[in-house]
DNA sequence: TAGTCTTATCGTATATTTGCGATATAAGAT
DNA sequence: ATCTTATATCGCAAATATACGATAAGACTA
């Protein structure tokens, strides 16, 4: 491969991808769910949950911290994270930005 | 590794998954906001407006157009693609489906 | 037919992701 | 102090993704 070329893209590109990467697993997607439903925040829960091994859990969920889609704070013996909705709605707004303004104007494709 | 666990997730969790993945590298995304902002339907002049070769944006192509968010036409010598709003209208309602309904309950949340 | 232009695919090198067990770390309990 | 419990991190193996050059395939042109 030589060299990664996604620098080359623009900063807005980049973020878009990120985001996207961090749901691209559906054991991330399935912990979001998970999140979204509880009203408390959910630790060792999550690998009950899940088919996998914890330690494989711990992966995704920093990788989701990393990406900025969950905060995790840590509760005496355990950790508990939470969605950061603010980061959701800046995905959700990039996407809208990207694609619905322009959508109208381009009813008549040819494909 | 051993085993792909992916499939042990519901078909709703590995859709979202596999749309977000589509759309998890920068090159994509460009991809995609040429095409929504063309009319008409675009073939190698996306090869000259990215810093990829000729045969890594058809790879880049081929992966959008198998996760369905892209659709393409051979016409005479080149082809030709468009973006297929549905599928961006489907993954846009699902990614609202599992956050915002959930949203307002959790505006509480611990962390 | 031969030549050209456009795009797809193959082969390959390298990088990254995924997953797990083992181990470390840190807090609470006995 | 030791044991338990919960979570993070390390090290490794296997799978995937990324990128490119070379080559194939298809359609128009001379």
């Amino acid at each position: 491969m030589a060299i990664h070329k996604k620098e080359e893209f623009t900063h807005k590109e980049q973020d878009l991808a990120n985001f996207a990467k961090a749901m691209s697993h559906p054991a991330r997607i399935a912990i979001l769910k998970v999140l979204a439903q509880r009203n408390e925040c959910i630790c060792g829960e999550i690998v009950e949950l899940l088919p996998l091994a914890q330690s494989t859990v711990s992966q995704h969920l920093k990788e989701l911290k990393t990406a900025g889609l969950i905060t995790g704070t840590i509760d005496g013996p355990r950790s508990c994270y939470c969605i950061n909705w603010k980061a959701f709605e800046k995905f959700n707004g990039e996407l809208n930005f990207l694609f619905n303004a322009l959508k109208v104007k381009n009813e008549k494709a040819c494909c």
